[in-house]
DNA sequence: GAACTTGATTCTGTATACCGTTTTCTCATT
DNA sequence: AATGAGAAAACGGTATACAGAATCAAGTTC
């Protein structure tokens, strides 16, 4: 038996091993993940792979077929844009929520975008993005808006991901632009209501959206 | 071995079984779900039913603690008013996106309304309430917002339930109030803008949260 | 050549066994 | 009575085995 370190259980160390994959397309999309195939491959038995493929079906980066079987997720625009309209319904009330504990304290955010200034690449820029909003979820208080964010950021990462990878991401000034609205953000968490908190996320995801490519429709 | 029939497979079995114990009180809240004694109690071997009790947990009926053992998972007032605040973010939107849909043919929802006002019990209410705002989810057309109004829901139920089991919902002229409401609600989706429909939602789960019973303050 | 049949293969569903860890119980000590 | 140590029991994590269902491919029929 293969040493299946780097975890304290296999099937976390599965999952995390299927979802980088995943997430940075080793696994071609829509291809099948066999129990056993993955079992040998990983150095595990089927059972923590078997785990492993449900929790990243709960993460949205595995699809079961009607019969039981498992595939990597192959999103379409149609997704995204189901995506972006639950950021939209969850993220500007996870501000507002987190508007009272952000006032006093902003430490987290200010760091994430130092981080964001000094990133090299596209990929680490849109990774500290999503880092940036996961801040606000978890300091909104609302466990449970925090697990609905992970069922939807993992997904998120994969549709990037794949953008990047097919060059579709706009690279030019993207890092600034990043950085000077997440500045924006912090700033209104400091000095404005918690309502304008929210109605200012609102307008951050609205031109988040604009900024990604005009999605093909080929759904 | 028992015939583990009324499902296809033994870990559908166990889901619903479990689900419908842990709803309808029988299974004390906090109480633990090991996985041999529920496998024996059940008639089915234990991978059934680790499957089942991974499902509940993502439904929110089940707890797993730090040494992955499984409770049933006992509200508190705080969580109610986690759920309440999702409902608020998701509803109105899923009203506005159903919308158009709900315009052409809203008869699913005329449907729901008839059995209400035909039910004799308040449980029977309640659930057909829940049912109500779910064909909305579902005509929404958004597949990942019914999901999360799903892992919503049973706990809503299990909240409910409880409340129920306490007599502390009021029972006088809900049945009355909820048809009235829900008729308003179907009045908005035939002639109203779907703005206005989503608009019309908000204002229905904040008087639906006035519904309910002041929530004591063990926590 | 297309559709259908059938057999081999692959895969999942489930049961069971083993091992290490956690929990619980018992009992001696303070 | 409270505390702490140690043994016993209970439990979960994982591996493996087997049966049945799904899939695929070759061959057959029309």
């Amino acid at each position: 038996m293969k040493n299946a370190s780097a975890s304290s259980s296999r099937s976390e160390y599965a999952i995390n091993l299927l979802r980088r994959r995943i997430i940075d397309g080793q696994s071609e999309p829509g291809s099948l993940l066999a129990e056993v195939a993955v079992a040998r491959e990983l150095g595990v038995s089927r059972v923590p792979v078997r785990e492993a493929l449900f929790m990243l079906e709960r993460e949205g980066l595995v699809e079961f077929s009607g019969t039981g079987r498992a595939y990597v997720k192959d999103l379409t625009p149609h997704d995204f844009e189901e995506l972006y309209v639950l950021r939209l319904a969850l993220e500007p009330v996870a501000a507002r929520l987190a508007a009272p504990a952000l006032r006093e304290d902003c430490s987290r955010l200010e760091k994430n975008i130092k981080a964001t200034s000094k990133a090299t690449t596209l990929l680490q820029v849109t990774r500290l993005d999503l880092d940036f909003h996961e801040i606000i979820l978890e300091m909104s208080g609302n466990a449970r808006l925090l697990k609905l964010w992970h069922s939807l950021r993992s997904e998120l990462e994969l549709w990037l991901g794949r953008l990047h990878r097919s060059k579709q991401l706009q690279t030019r000034g993207t890092r600034a632009e990043t950085v000077t609205s997440h500045e924006g953000v912090v700033e209104a968490f400091k000095t404005k209501s918690p309502t304008e908190c929210e109605r200012l996320m609102r307008q951050h995801i609205l031109s988040w959206r604009e900024w990604l490519p005009v999605l093909p429709e080929n759904k």
